[in-house]
DNA sequence: CATAACGTGTACCATATACTACACAGTATG
DNA sequence: CATACTGTGTAGTATATGGTACACGTTATG
């Protein structure tokens, strides 16, 4: 990663793989690196933040594996998945003028958006 | 690129420099390339699509020579400003969410919602 | 007509990204 | 108490990204 990244990936996916460990033992390290496909010692450096490199596949199969939002942990992990970045490089002066305008609205500002855009009233 | 990148981004820029040029001889592909700061083998090689990568410093500087859109040089290299990125990152359930929505809305529709922001109609 | 400017070919290069392979010591389990 | 499973250290790797340096033949220009 070129831009700053302070590394709360690794903590939050080290954090909730233990909470998932607590009641369920097939959340150990290496049976969910098994399971996403990477090998342990790699799972081990990024949830220590010793490597932060991983890559959308592998960070979305792991949002699953851990119940989480893969947008959210992409995010976490300084990357955008693939598809929005698809969806605004297809239009792409419409969607850098919208999301600039939203940049400093309130959370329920932008959700009163989405709401009007899905309801479909207009 | 890992993703597919048809070259349109060289075509692009070449066909806008060689019509600059036409007006004004300091369009040439050397000076052009020495004015945002790349060797003239390279950006030669970015025209006819034989190299394809640009960093998104260059680009906007290039866009600023071409007097063209940065947003949509970026995209046609298949980026998307740091800017936009981290707005995204910031808030990315809120922003991918709201984005998913508007892929298939027409430009006109977004449109609407720019400038219900904008005017802070609400 | 010398020389300045032009576009391009060849050969490299540094850094970032995304990993693997394997060994090792410690801890749990049948 | 053997062995299976745990997390981690070391070393190395492939590919992508974003370029440089310089020479060469061609075309304009004073």
């Amino acid at each position: 990663m070129v831009h700053v990244m302070n590394d709360s990936f690794g903590q939050f996916i080290h954090d909730k793989r233990l909470q998932l460990l607590e009641t369920d033992k097939s959340f150990s390290l290496r049976q969910v690196a098994q399971r996403i496909g990477i090998q342990p010692s790699y799972l081990s450096k990024i949830e220590r933040g010793e490597q932060t490199h991983l890559s959308e596949q592998k960070i979305v199969a792991l949002a699953k594996e851990l119940d989480e939002d893969p947008d959210v942990l992409l995010a976490l992990n300084g990357k955008i998945s693939e598809d929005i970045r698809a969806i605004i490089r297809q239009r792409p002066q419409l969607f850098a003028q919208l999301i600039r305008e939203l940049k400093n609205m309130p959370d329920h500002a932008v959700l009163r958006l989405v709401r009007e855009v899905r309801d479909g009233d207009w």
